[in-house]
DNA sequence: ATTAATCTTGACCGTTCGGTCAGGTTTATT
DNA sequence: AATAAACCTGACCGAACGGTCAAGATTAAT
């Protein structure tokens, strides 16, 4: 029974990682958010996170083969979080009611998690060096709509003009 | 007559500063601006620094005793300007005209000085490791007169209730 | 003209960085 | 029981870091 679990086909073992594996990449990604959002990318060193997770260094770079792309890891994380919380911004038809549920939603994000909105916050401030290529692709067409959406509302009157953009960016901005 | 100039006592060497040191200290601390603002704190290096204001490591060294000493130089610079325009907020009796004089004074600044803005926001959103002496007894006593202004308006009912608080924040990070 | 102060800089130092690797240990498969 | 795959890690590496220093060049004061 429990020995099925195990036994499975060299073809599966990239899908179904062991045990191990798991349990080490997830205590050495949330250290990494830890030293990441207490020290900023260039602060934080394989060394400290390393400390964090209670690994010798060398086993971090056996499971993230550079900083680069534990860093990237992190952030992927953070950003699938992000995109969740955003679909909250289509479940309303009217504005104010929106607007609302985005941002409190966005904020209790934020207060859930500071660790990763700290992150994100600097990733955002140094022009998303390290994850350009994804926001482009992914954020341009997410905040493309929205702003067409908001700028429906200003046509139909139903709420006062203000650069929809500018508008985006300071919910962004907030509720950081 | 120009000679003049150049005599003076020992007494006043520190307050008249020769012309050497003015100018390597300018490009010193705008090469600084620069860097720190492209790399952040940590990223930046003396090198770059060095390197961007056209000269070698050792005379940086010279000037500024360390990196540290030179980060505080340029965050020092920024505090004053920022502490000037945040007057602007006591200009005006009316609450939406002071508001929103305030806004566009912080938000011309950030436009004309985008270098010096990131600096800042970084420094922020770090907690303000370096300068939280000066933040804590220099923008503790301006954000309290203005928390209380604001909080009298929201008695008078002359605007909506809002964590005054909160509401300084945003704008804060809005004009980032 | 001499002296004193200030400025300049290549070479160097100890430390720490991200990253590597050989070789041992543990876990899974037959 | 034997073999293979995955995991672990102390010791090590070259590069880059912030910072130092001695010795020369320049500028100011007498």
């Amino acid at each position: 029974m429990k020995n099925d679990l195990y036994k499975y086909k060299k073809t599966a073992k990239s899908v179904r990682k062991n045990q191990i594996r798991i349990n080490n990449e997830r205590r050495i990604l949330a250290a990494a958010v830890k030293i990441f959002a207490g020290y900023g990318y260039q602060g934080a060193t394989m060394r400290k996170i390393a400390e964090e997770a209670g690994l010798p260094k060398a086993n971090l770079h056996y499971y993230f083969q550079t900083k680069e792309q534990l860093y990237r890891q992190v952030l992927d994380g953070i950003f699938k979080d992000w995109l969740a919380a955003a679909n909250t911004f289509d479940e309303c038809e009217e504005p104010v009611e929106a607007l609302r549920g985005y941002i409190e939603t966005k904020m209790d994000l934020s207060r859930k998690r500071p660790l990763e909105s700290r992150i994100w916050a600097e990733e955002i401030l140094r022009g998303a060096p390290l994850i350009q290529d994804q926001l482009e692709q992914t954020l341009a067409a997410w905040l493309d709509t929205r702003v067409k959406r908001i700028t429906d509302w200003i046509n139909t009157g139903t709420i006062q003009a203000l650069n929809p953009r500018i508008q985006m960016y300071m919910i962004w901005a907030v509720t950081q």
